[in-house]
This record gives C-alpha cells, structure tokens and sequence, in this order.
DNA sequence: ACCACTATGTATAAAAG
DNA sequence: TCTTTTATACATAGTGG
C-alpha cells in the first residue's frame, strides 16, 4: 500500500523506523478497535515505540479491564489542583469519549510511580480473565 | 476493503462475527508482525475469539516472551511418546519457524492445566518487562 | 467451519508543502 | 518535523464450493 512495495526488513534508518512505527501503529490501532466493535470480542494489543514508549490499548466492554480507565480518571479528579492543565484535559477526553487508547508515559513524569501501579493491577486483571476464559473453554 | 462498504457496528449474525473475526485477526497478526520486523519493536496482542478462544502473539525478538516457545518445544519433546501426531507437528511447527503466533488452546486439552501454568509465567515476565522499558524512559 | 476468487475499499509509501 | 496529497499495494466483503 503505497507507491512501491515494501520488503519486511528492518528499517536502517532510526528515523525512518519512528515514522513508520507511528503510522503504522495508528493502523493496527484502528483495525483492532473495529474488530473489538464488529465481532464483540476482548482485544490487547501492547506495543514499544523504538524509543521504548509503550502503548496499551484494550478494546471496549473488556470487563475489568476498563477499570484502568476510570482509576485515571479518578486520580484526576482526586488531584485536579495539583496537575497541569493538558493532563487534566487528557484524562478528561479519555474518560469521555470511553476511549481505551493511550501512551500511558504522556503522563507527567511524577506519576510514573502511579502508572506502573496501574499496570501491575492491570496484568493481574489480565491474568485472572485468563484464568476464567480458559475455564470455561474446559468445560465447553 | 471488499464489495462495499462495511459499517462499523456490531455483526448481529454469531456466524457472521465468527467468520469476520478469524479473517481480521489474521490481517492485523500479519500487520503486527511486519511492525515487529520493521521497526524492531516489541509488539504483544491478545485476543479472545467470539467463542472466547484466546489467542496471544509476542513478536520475534521480544526477550524473555519468547522462551514460552523454547518451554512447549521442551515439553513436546519429552512427552513425546506420549502424544498424538498432530500435537507433535505442531510443536515442530511452531518451534521450527520460530514463530510466535499460536492459538493456545488448540494444544490438546489435558495439557490445560500446563497451558495456564505457562500463562502465568508469560504475564509475570510481561510485568517485568514492563517495569523495566519504563525505568528506562525515566532516566531518559 | 474453512479455502478460493475477485471487485472494491482502505492503508500507506513516497512526494510535496 | 509535521501535515497533506497521491498513486499504489494490500486487505477484505461478498460469494461460492
């Protein structure tokens, strides 16, 4: 898709693979969102830019793991007076809109600490749907 | 992409949604994959099936995920006598092509028990990765 | 439920602003 | 560097086996 065909090999140029990754992401990002609308299914996808930045996207009604979502937005309103406005107006647009993609490391470097909170108890959400999606297959 | 165009709403038919489902997971493991070589990033995606089948890729070169592949071809090879062609080869498969895209379920299913085993292994090593790119990016 | 076909919609490589 | 444009490659909707 383009004006010549691509070969599936590394990218030499670091730039050149920043610029691909970040189009190339927004695609899969998409796809994946309307595979998670078409056929009601959970979907994770979790992706490292080439500088390390990870991006988490869970798909809509994934039941538990939407929670992360309104933690953020908690943590917002908890503290609101403390935080920069452009933090409080990413948060505010993702609770709003029910949109589950984001760069979690957008955040204000102080909240770090926080987000990896977030991600531990977001993988142990993970892990027990795991568990309980597979018992069910067992039993099917 | 096809005959006409798709509105992006939930597919009323379970067959429908079954169907679009399998044909899309393959586009997008086919896009995360060409991401994964050409970018050199680490990309992780799982999915559940509409019959709630989970399905997981870890791209090649994904440090740490990549041994749950080394840990099914061990165990292929040492309950070897013990099972079914089919499984053997598709071990091999998998093992052989270093490939890392799998239908976890599709081992047989006394294996479950040894499926989840790997399961939490994988999220423990994903949750240090994590920890990890992140302490990264902090001193950067 | 899965493969093959093929017309058509979509993503994106390269160029341009 | 980012955005926009354009030509092209690719993914896939509909269909039939």
């Amino acid at each position: 898709m383009g004006r010549k065909k691509l070969k599936i090999q590394r990218l030499e140029d670091l730039k050149a693979r920043q610029a691909k990754y970040s189009k190339r992401k927004t695609g899969i990002l998409k796809k994946a969102k309307e595979l998670n609308i078409l056929c009601e299914v959970d979907v994770v996808l979790l992706f490292f830019s080439p500088s390390g930045r990870p991006t988490l996207f869970v798909g809509q009604n994934s039941t538990g793991l939407s929670s992360i979502l309104k933690r953020l937005s908690n943590l917002s309103f908890e503290e609101r007076e403390e935080r920069r406005a452009y933090t409080i107006e990413m948060l505010k647009k993702i609770y709003e809109n029910s949109e589950s993609e984001f760069d979690l490391l957008s955040l204000p470097h102080a909240t770090n600490a926080d987000t990896l909170k977030l991600y531990e108890d977001e993988l142990q959400e993970l892990k027990d749907k795991l568990v309980e999606k597979s018992k069910i297959l067992r039993i099917n």
